[in-house]
DNA sequence: AGTTGTCAACGAAATTCTTCGTAGATCGGG
DNA sequence: CCCGATCTACGAAGAATTTCGTTGACAACT
């Protein structure tokens, strides 16, 4: 039994660290990935094919089982669940506050990096569109 | 044994609950905790007890003795723990470019917040003093 | 056909996290 | 001095997470 509703859970850790790997290199076989994660870590065939069966229960990963060997791919895309995690963040450790917490993202961040432009582009353009204008396009991901 | 090393490590769900609460009333007793805690979720006494000793031989928090009822404080300052966080995730999610991070955040918030305005500031002083990495960052983190 | 290698499924052990009941010490009043 | 309230310590149950061994199916080679 899939699961198949609509709310995507908060990964944990192993898992995320499988959806990366997803992320670089999908489609991908159970094979794949546990090659792959093996170049980072140390880590069990069956112990990356229990993961991702965990996964596709949860929802985190879909897979086609035409052929022989499974092919997975991500639920989600990394750009889905970098909004979920921030905004998850933000609520946990900045008052909800996503500008706070870039606030202090930018403030650890070496100065001088290409990246500063194109927060300063952003923050033009914001400034351009005032009080509302992408709210809602920026935040129509989640939940 | 109280395992007073170096590293301190990363809090659980619940754990970050009991240190928001710690940020915002230390020092605090347990029944301190306990009842700001059942403000926002019901929990029981020893729930709140037993965590506290257990972050207590982590090292997340530290608690006076002195009296009967023990009183705690957070080992580490909320900013400490925001920079070790979106380091964390930094990592573990945006190749570990803060810069990234920061410019998905704010993409997610809606414009006119008054903290944009503290952004610009920030990108301003450091176009002043270009390449100048970790100086800003390194600002009073511990009381 | 038999042997060898690869695969998904299952179960289970080890660990961590979360929650709370119970026990024993201590304090304040009557 | 005894009673009830409050405190810490301890242990343990239940859930979630992480890891992997074993099994049976299937394939590929000889």
């Amino acid at each position: 039994m899939t699961k198949s509703g609509t709310h995507v859970p908060r990964p944990t850790e192993s898992e995320l660290e499988l959806l990366r790997i997803l992320w670089e290199k999908q489609p991908a076989t159970v094979r794949d990935i546990y090659e792959a994660l093996n170049e980072e870590r140390p880590s069990g065939y069956t112990t990356v094919l229990k993961l991702l069966q965990i996964m596709t229960a949860k929802g985190l990963v879909v897979r086609d089982e035409a052929s022989r060997a499974h092919v997975y791919r991500a639920a989600v895309s990394q750009e889905a669940m970098q909004s979920k995690l921030l905004r998850d963040l933000s609520m946990r450790l900045f008052s909800g506050s996503a500008a706070q917490l870039a606030l202090h993202a930018l403030a650890m961040e070496p100065a001088g990096s290409a990246e500063l432009d194109e927060i300063r582009a952003l923050l033009q353009r914001k400034a351009a569109v005032p009080a509302n204008g992408h709210a809602q396009a920026a935040r129509k991901d989640l939940q």
